[in-house]
DNA sequence: TGAAAAATCCTATATTTATAGGATATGATA
DNA sequence: TATCATATCCTATAAATATAGGATTTTTCA
């Protein structure tokens, strides 16, 4: 019987710990190593290649996100489960869209964490009960904005005016302002203190 | 020699899994229980009780501060060490202020673990380094708005306009534009957008 | 390729914010 | 009690935003 080789990425050793106590006696699952930070993460695959990554989303010097847009461009074949507190849940369409393999909760089970193994090794997506809700429910709050609204939604979110914005991408502060527009009714906010507010709820900022 | 009763109050499996398996042999602890929300915790505390609680800053059915008062006051001599991930650091002073006894992150070491529980069983508190580290950093980047500021700026988030304000608080326009200004300064921003993005990441809104 | 979506630009006006520089009243506290 | 922090109010101006109603040019993709 072939062994899934289980690579643990998070900042908290606590869950490490977990995760390792967990999957201890798992005789199908070896636990090849475990990082808290995303340098030692990519230290390690350059040596060793696991089948699965277990990879928290808050990671101290990079973002979970980057994280997993880098391994899957280096190691293709590389199953990834992100793993996120409740809270964080806006997270999830952007790990998804970034090519995460699965989405598990900080307070899944033991068998929920098998589960998701399993299935993401038979090349199938697994999301927790809890993360497709999630996702259902952001799904229908969050509008698509284009590329260009997200664009300027970010510089305003920094501070910028919409003559800086227009400065900055060369368009006229007119155009700018017709994005500005367009994002608030998108968003439904009548001004800019609750677009910022809710664009951060929804996690686009 | 007298153990000491650790008991464990976490939403998340995983994190109880973890110090479960990091305390497992240590003879001089013994857990002796463990909860996943606030309810279940005050029941089992009818019960038994604990010398330490690891209690958890953010369950589901209530704020672990609220959770850490009520504790206090019921059972006095439970030391509480509050347990909390990185990003949540602002609660720390909350924590403290409502009698939690130490503090520790989520990536505490075992030698950690249990210098905190020394440390509290002799009546003193602990603060994790990381912990006093952000007290410092948080005490100096957190500027302290008065309760009018945080009033109106909490207004201001969810999308009212200044004279929106003046009107529900029973204040002119004018007034309400000068907390703004006081607001603005405090948190050295430039413009409303800026204003509710650090406000949220410091966690005043 | 042809329609739809996205991005660009425009005018014009009302409202809201930002900024500066005040004044006054009140309550806490050292 | 004198001082400081807080809260209240004011004038005035420049800048920025919101709102409405357009038009044109690129992309995208079915």
């Amino acid at each position: 019987m072939k062994q899934t080789k289980l690579f643990i990425v998070d900042d908290h050793y606590m869950i490490i710990e977990g995760i390792i106590s967990l999957m201890q006696h798992q005789s199908d699952i070896e636990i090849v190593g475990h990082a808290q930070n995303a340098e030692s993460c990519m230290a390690f695959l350059q040596r060793i290649k696991p089948d699965v990554i277990f990879l928290d989303i808050n990671l101290p010097d990079k973002s979970g996100i980057d994280v997993c847009k880098e391994i899957k461009s280096s190691y293709p074949a590389i199953k990834i489960i992100a793993l996120s507190t409740f809270n964080q849940a806006s997270y999830i369409n952007n790990m998804i869209d970034n090519g995460a393999n699965g989405y598990l909760l900080k307070n899944a089970t033991k068998e929920e964490m098998l589960l998701a193994i399993q299935t993401v090794m038979m090349h199938k997506q697994y999301l927790s009960k809890e993360a497709s809700d999630v996702i259902r429910e952001t799904k229908q709050q969050k509008p698509i904005l284009t590329r260009r609204e997200r664009e300027i939604l970010k510089l305003i979110a920094e501070g910028l005016t919409s003559s800086d914005i227009g400065k900055q991408l060369f368009i006229s502060t007119t155009t700018v302002d017709t994005h500005r527009k367009h994002i608030l009714e998108k968003l439904k906010a009548n001004n800019t203190a609750i677009l910022i507010k809710t664009a951060t709820q929804l996690g686009i900022i």
